[in-house]
DNA sequence: TCATGACAACTACAGATGTAATCATGCAGG
DNA sequence: CCTGCATGATTACATCTGTAGTTGTCATGA
């Protein structure tokens, strides 16, 4: 018989908050770091407390989003989520959500709201050029 | 001396919840509509009981995203937040957070998962033609 | 050796969110 | 006239989120 599933689940793809996105993203910029390093960067920002960027990192820990490794004292901490996934999962789940799954009203929203730069529309043709080929 | 400010805080644009969200759709498609008509179309969808559509309506009240005018017994549901305005600043929020406010990252994003339709790039390729004149 | 300081772990707590049950009230039918 | 259904209002409660304070532990320097 299988062993009796212990309670450690697999927990699946946790969602991560935004509080814990920020606390990500130095990670993706260089990785290991201690929570002293992440804080130098996102305490100003935010205007956190050393003790608020550990709690986001237990949970993210707790989610399986960041890796743990002890180095005497302290942590280092490396994200196992990767920002590509985030990012690419976070902005299905809006063009899902809002239009139906279709990337179009997307971006004729964005274009109403004027947020497409010159460059934008310059990379986003070389895109497409890229896709139709 | 300016009035004393009263209580009553305009309390400026609230976010919407996901849930909120789902039961502003049916208004979007069409309004006025009762709670039960409501009901109706999202209660089978989230297997939702109606009080909870009754809470998120009220909720809805509070912030100001949806107006109620009464009709005899019950109440008439109409959105005051257009589908339009949420959509686009949730998209907004998005490149914003994500993608530096870079649209462009967004899409090369999209295409990577394979969320482009053969549709959407043709749309998408008319659009630019359109705002690149 | 002993106090200090640096960390991680644990605890706290208010507000938002998801999901409803219960209360109150007024109209419609007997 | 009274009672029951329909409907909004009020209350409930667990979980998640944002934001920390407190505790326990060890290593280091006096």
């Amino acid at each position: 018989m299988p062993v009796a599933s212990d309670e450690t689940r697999d927990s699946g793809p946790d969602r991560i908050s935004e509080a814990e996105y920020a606390v990500m993203e130095p990670l993706w910029e260089r990785s290991p770091l201690t929570a002293l390093e992440i804080c130098e960067v996102v305490c100003s920002r935010r205007d956190w407390s050393l003790a608020t960027v550990k709690t986001l990192l237990s949970r993210l820990v707790a989610k399986s989003a960041v890796a743990t490794e002890p180095d005497g004292r302290r942590f280092l901490y490396t994200p196992l989520l990767e920002k590509d996934e985030y990012t690419g999962s976070e902005s299905l789940r809006l063009v899902d959500r809002l239009f139906g799954g279709r990337a179009a009203p997307l971006f004729a929203q964005l274009a109403e709201a004027e947020a497409l730069t010159d460059d934008d529309l310059a990379e986003m043709e070389a895109l497409l050029k890229e896709l139709r080929k």
